[in-house]
DNA sequence: TCGCCAGATGTAGAAGATCAAGGTATATCC
DNA sequence: GGATATACCTTGATCTTCTACATCTGGCGA
């Protein structure tokens, strides 16, 4: 089955932003994240593995995460991850532009260019 | 390296948007879409001419755009590109797509993901 | 007990888009 | 003649994502 209607392909840069923003609310580990962000778009957005754990070693190599293992609900190890506080001050800075970004395309893809 | 307070880099894909959301609304060169899009967003979007060529070629390519030399304003021959009917309701598509998938994201960025 | 599935991590390779930086040429103005 | 703005284009590097594969563990049913 090809990508169905309700998925999509996620743009260069926002994954990042996703994974930080669910691991702000608390320790998490990378199984989770992806399953996380499925759920609260319904489905719309799905989290490749092979798009996830780079996206996290990225993060980590960028200190903007932390790691450590822990075991997890089901009792196995798995890597919990968390923001630091470079982390946090990048993820605000950065879901503040993504805001601005998106609000201008918008602006262009809506707007009739009247008056210009 | 670096970029400056206001301005950003476009994630993947929404450079062919903006780009076909300008053409839309008549013939028009290259280099006149960049100045556009940088104009209507008040100098925050800049499209470099390393995306800018490229990105026309592979909407052409793609049947998306039409194009054909003519005369600009300044007496220069221009390549002027239109919209094609694929192209019209390729950029309607899309546009739809674009929206639900920010819509997607800001929810999982504002959000205070309670309840779920 | 054996095998399988779900959870959990990871890597490799390819594809695609953007950017930085360069190049070419023409028209106009001083 | 020289500078500047217009207008086209290409190359190479970089980055991110995707598909696909590989590995390990624990628990469950047959």
């Amino acid at each position: 089955m090809k990508k169905t209607d309700d998925r999509f392909d996620l743009p260069q840069g926002t994954l990042d932003l996703l994974i930080m923003r669910v691991v702000a609310f608390g320790p998490i580990h990378g199984y989770a994240i992806a399953q996380r962000i499925q759920q609260i778009s319904r489905d719309a957005l799905q989290v490749q593995q092979g798009s996830l754990y780079p996206a996290l070693h990225r993060l980590e190599y960028k200190k903007l995460l932390s790691s450590r293992w822990k075991p997890s609900e089901t009792g196995r190890e798995a890597k919990f991850y968390e923001l630091t506080s470079k982390g946090r001050t990048h993820l605000t800075v950065e879901t503040e532009n993504w805001t601005r970004l998106t609000d201008l395309v918008s602006l262009i893809l809506e707007g009739t260019l009247e008056g210009i």
